[in-house]
This record gives C-alpha cells, sequence and structure tokens, in this order.
DNA sequence: TATAATTCCTATCTTTTTTATAGGATTAAT
DNA sequence: ATTAATCCTATAAAAAAGATAGGAATTATA
C-alpha cells in the first residue's frame, strides 16, 4: 500500500498544479488545505525539492511550486520519491535493484518473471503525465 | 514491496507443489531447504491453512499438503493471505475495501481512476494459476 | 533596520508493523 | 511410552512509518 507521505506528496503536487499562481505557495497553505500535518510535510516539501519535483522560494512570501512543467511529472515519480521502488520485489527494481536475498538464482526464480511483468504494467500507467489525470476523473 | 512473511508464504506454496508426494512434508523440512526461521514459518502455515491454501496432518510423520489442485491456487491468494490487498489504495480494493481518510469524495478523487486502472492489471497477472509459473520461468 | 513570514536543517519521539522467538499443549504413528 | 509432529498463545526485538520540536537562515516589507 501507499503510504501515507506518498499519499500527502501527490497531493501536494496536485494542489500545486492547480495554483499555478506567480506567488510560490507555502508550506502552511497547503498543510491548512489539504489537512497535512505541517512539520510532517515541510519534510515532504524538503523529499520533493532534492528529487527536483518542487521548487521552492525562501524567505517571506516565499513558498513552493512545481520544478518543472506538469506535463513532465508523473505519480510513479512521486511515489519513488517517497518510497523506492515501484517494484513488488528488489531484484527487478531498475531504479533501486537489489538481490533477493531469499532467492538462490534470479535466472531461475520461479516468481521473478510474474513480479516483472507485473512491475512493467504498473509502471506503465503510473507513469502518465499528471496532466492526464482531470480526464480520467471525468470518465 | 512484498514482506518476507509473503515471499517465504510463496516459496512454501511452491514448495508444496513440487512434492505432491504421498506423504505430507513437515514444517521441519520446509524451513530447512527454504531457510526459513522454523517458528516463523509456523505462523505462516497457520494463516495459509486458515486460507485453505494447505492443510496439515497432525502428530507423528505428519505435515502440509496443498488444500487444493495447484491449478486452483494463485500467487495473488498468497499475497491476500500475507500482506492484505493487492491494491494500492484501500478504497479500491475488492476484498479489503476501506475510506480514505485522507480524501475527501471518492467520485472527484484524482488519483482513484489511476490506481483503480493499476489494481486490474496487477489482479489480472498475479491471479494465474501457479501451474503457469514453470514456462513462464522457462521463457 | 527591525519584524514577520517563511524555508531549511537536524534531531528526536511515538506508534505501528514486521520479523522472529519461546514455551508448552495436543495429536498420532511406531 | 516415546517421538515427531501440528497447534496455540504470548512475547520480544527490530525496523519502518508517522509525527513533532527547536531553532538557524533567508528575504520581503513596513
Ligand atoms: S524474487 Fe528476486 S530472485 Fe527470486
Ligand atoms: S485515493 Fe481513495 S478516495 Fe482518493
Amino acid at each position: 500500500m501507499l503510504s501515507k507521505k506518498a499519499k500527502y506528496a501527490i497531493k501536494t503536487i496536485l494542489f500545486l498544479q492547480d495554483h499555478p499562481e506567480l506567488v510560490p505557495i507555502s508550506a502552511k497553505a497547503i498543510a491548512d488545505r489539504e489537512h497535512i500535518p505541517y512539520k510532517f510535510l515541510e519534510n515532504i516539501l524538503r523529499d520533493l525539492k532534492s528529487h527536483q519535483l518542487v521548487k521552492s522560494i525562501r524567505g517571506a512570501e516565499g513558498g513552493y511550486a512545481l520544478a518543472k512543467d506538469p506535463s513532465q511529472i508523473s505519480i510513479a515519480q512521486v511515489m519513488r520519491a517517497m518510497d523506492g521502488p515501484i517494484a513488488l520485489i528488489p531484484c527487478i527494481s531498475e531504479r533501486f535493484y537489489e538481490s533477493c536475498a531469499e532467492c538462490e538464482d534470479e535466472e531461475t526464480c520461479r516468481i521473478r518473471r510474474l513480479f516483472s511483468e507485473v512491475r512493467t504494467e504498473m509502471v506503465e500507467i503510473l507513469e502518465r503525465p499528471i496532466t492526464t489525470l482531470a480526464q480520467e476523473a471525468k470518465k
């Protein structure tokens, strides 16, 4: 299951997408509107920033904005930044690969291919730009 | 990510599938061969049994065997028995539905449909009978 | 230039989940 | 009887998730 952190992060990204104003949005404003614990959100925003998903403006009247065009941002990117791999087992992850401690050999592993297929399908959907979500929701 | 418990459970199920002998297989034998902590495996087997995935024979020379034909068992069933929902968010789970505390309204939720689609694809693959895994592995 | 609003940083705490173990009661084959 | 096993309840240990605390640094603006 998605962590709360990831879900908060997604809501934050979508909130910023909805407010492409000239002025940046403060963490406080996001926390209030999306009901996210303020200090927790600060941590999330720092992670989002370090992953180049949001940018920040410091000081009074400062805040956050998307770091790139929404057409270049996907839910998968946010999930990876917060929770790590999309894949359900580490040995098939593209970006977070680790060998499976429990399995003797990847080549002969009985479940590896199955989970690889699962990952491929998940990524295909989750990599869609967030700009496609509005349409999705209206279907 | 898949929990160790679920992974151990899958290995157990596949091990039992490979040993359709007349005699049941003891937890000790499985633990030794699959390198699963014995007492942890006992718990797992109890869960697998309560979900009708394995059956047991008590007493000396007792042990475990699959509760049904392998063609009727899927990785999805094992995952659900161990870790709960396949879905990444609770509001789209068929068997473990819960409303999302963080979302105001399911109908207007921007990510619900996307994750629903993800779930559908995951389930389609993970529901395949374990008898198809051997072929998978040889591809 | 003082103030207020804000990001930034490090650290800690609390709760929940995961992983694993302990000890013994019960069952059944030999 | 003995032994090898399942079965059951409980607990412990470790890790992860979720949340909070306190304050330093930055910047607009009054
Ligand atoms: S699941 Fe990764 S090698 Fe088997
Ligand atoms: S994700 Fe479940 S209602 Fe929004």
